[in-house]
This record gives structure tokens, C-alpha cells and sequence, in this order.
DNA sequence: ATGAACCTTCCAGTACAGTGGAAGGTCAAG
DNA sequence: CTTGACCTTCCACTGTACTGGAAGGTTCAT
């Protein structure tokens, strides 16, 4: 299987693909005698799993991480637990964060919406800020 | 003022004031004869609009719109009013995304929970992703 | 034999808001 | 007179996940 086939197969690119190869997310694939890659087909399943990683809201390198607990052999199911766990902290702090700007623009965008331009001073740049 | 008073009166650092000039952000400071920066009071008063722009959640680019228009002797109140509406519905929509992955790392970890590495099949990275 | 479609490598750039560091000039105190 | 703190410019780099394009090689159909 070619690169851009496994591309098509996988609903991405071929850039993306070797990209991910250098990034040491997909090991380097086999050349045929031309030199161009030549896929295996649980290279497709490789793929999806790099996708459903970044679905869960992984990075690549921590995706990365897991895909090479398991090449030594290893089942990186706690580690993938401690992965999601922290993502789910990271991600609350995240949400609580744009919960509060949320409300802070909220209220400015409504003093915003009563206009009185004149009131606006000249050494300030914009009263509603 | 030299440009690391005006950075300790406002609580930045000389290199991002320069990152600011050079942005369009602030005006060429004029020059003393030395060639350093000699900022005027009213510079502290435009880093404080910046960070309140930031505060609010506008990038750079954003606030240097206003501050331009500010410049221009118009009022941007009608802008930034604009700015922040837009704010709010960009912020509505990654809210509600960061609520629906949380979801799914939520149910993804809590499966994880219980581990049960033999069931991993070698042909699968990690069943739990 | 030639053109299209595919592949290769390598270099560079995207957005964002800065940060790091080198090489050199200026100023006040001791 | 020298030391240290401050300033200048310029170039490169950070992190993230790619993307664009150039220059050239391969494969297949016509």
C-alpha cells in the first residue's frame, strides 16, 4: 500500500503521514524497489488510533508516548488512565477559565450596549475597556 | 521614562514593550540622546488598555484595530462593542466543545478505571482509546 | 515517447504572543 | 577607571500540528 492510498484509507494526507513518521508517531514504513513507502495494512489501524488519541484530546507527543510503551512490549493501559485523568483537570481548569472571561465580556459587551461616545474622555482609549 | 521603568510600572518586561512597538501596538517612543526609549506617562496608560484588552480576551491584532481607530480620531466604541459580541459567540462555541471532549475523556477514563490489561488484544493498541 | 498522476527529499512558513541570547553602546557610583 | 546595571539592534527560537512548494524520480496508460 502506497502513502497515498494509505492516506485516502485513513481520511488524511500524505503530508500529514510522513510528517507523523518523523515525528516518531508511525515507524518508518518499508521502501519498495522505487524507494516509495510501502504500508502494511495495520498501519490503517495505527492511524486510527492516532486519531482517536487526538479525538480524546491528546497531544501527538503524548499519543506518541503510548505508542511506544506498547512497541516495548508493554500494556499502556495505566498509563493512558493517567493520560486521561490529568487531560480531564487540565480541561476543567480550562473550561472554569473561559466560564469567567465569559462572564467578563459578558458584562462589558452589555455596558457596550448603550452607546454615549461622547462620554468617552480623550486621554482613554475606550471607556469599555 | 526609559523603557524599564515603564515595563516595571506596568508590569511586563522591556522586551515585550519593544514586541509592542514593533507590532504597531505603541508608538515609536521618541529618543533621548543616548538613543534609548523616553516614554511618556500616557504610555503606561496605553499597556494598561492593552492588558485590559487582553483581560477581556482580544488578541493583539484586536486591539491594535482600536487603538488605530482611536488614533484615526474616531471613537471605537461601536468596534469594540462589535469585538466583544463576536468574542462572546466564539467563546460560546469552544465552551460547548471543551464541555462535549470532556464528556468523552470523562467516559473514556472512567472505563479506564477498571483495568483489565489481558483483555488488550496484540493487534490493538489500547483498548480503552 | 510523452503526459498525468504519483512518489521522493528538503526547506520554509502558518498562527500566536512573546522569549533568549549575542554583540555592543551608555550612564552613574565607587 | 572600571564595574554593573541599563539600554540598543538583530536573529533565532518556543509549542502545536501541520501545510506549501520546489526540484526531481517512478509508474502506467495512451
Amino acid at each position: 500500500m502506497r502513502i497515498g492510498q494509505l492516506a485516502e484509507a485513513t481520511g488524511t494526507t500524505t503530508k500529514t503521514l510522513r510528517f507523523y513518521e518523523e515525528s516518531g508517531l508511525l515507524p518508518p514504513a518499508e521502501r519498495m524497489a522505487s524507494g516509495y513507502r510501502d504500508y502494511t495494512d495495520d498501519a490503517v489501524g495505527r492511524v486510527g488510533f492516532i486519531h482517536r488519541g487526538q479525538a480524546a484530546g491528546l497531544t501527538l507527543a503524548q499519543i506518541g508516548q503510548i505508542l511506544r510503551i506498547r512497541e516495548h512490549g508493554q500494556t499502556p493501559c495505566s498509563h493512558v488512565r493517567d493520560l486521561l485523568g490529568e487531560r480531564l483537570r487540565e480541561l476543567d481548569a480550562q473550561i472554569a477559565e473561559l466560564l469567567a472571561l465569559r462572564e467578563t465580556i459578558s458584562q462589558l459587551h452589555a455596558q457596550a450596549a448603550e452607546p454615549e461616545p461622547d462620554t468617552c474622555s480623550a486621554d482613554e482609549v475606550c471607556r469599555y475597556i
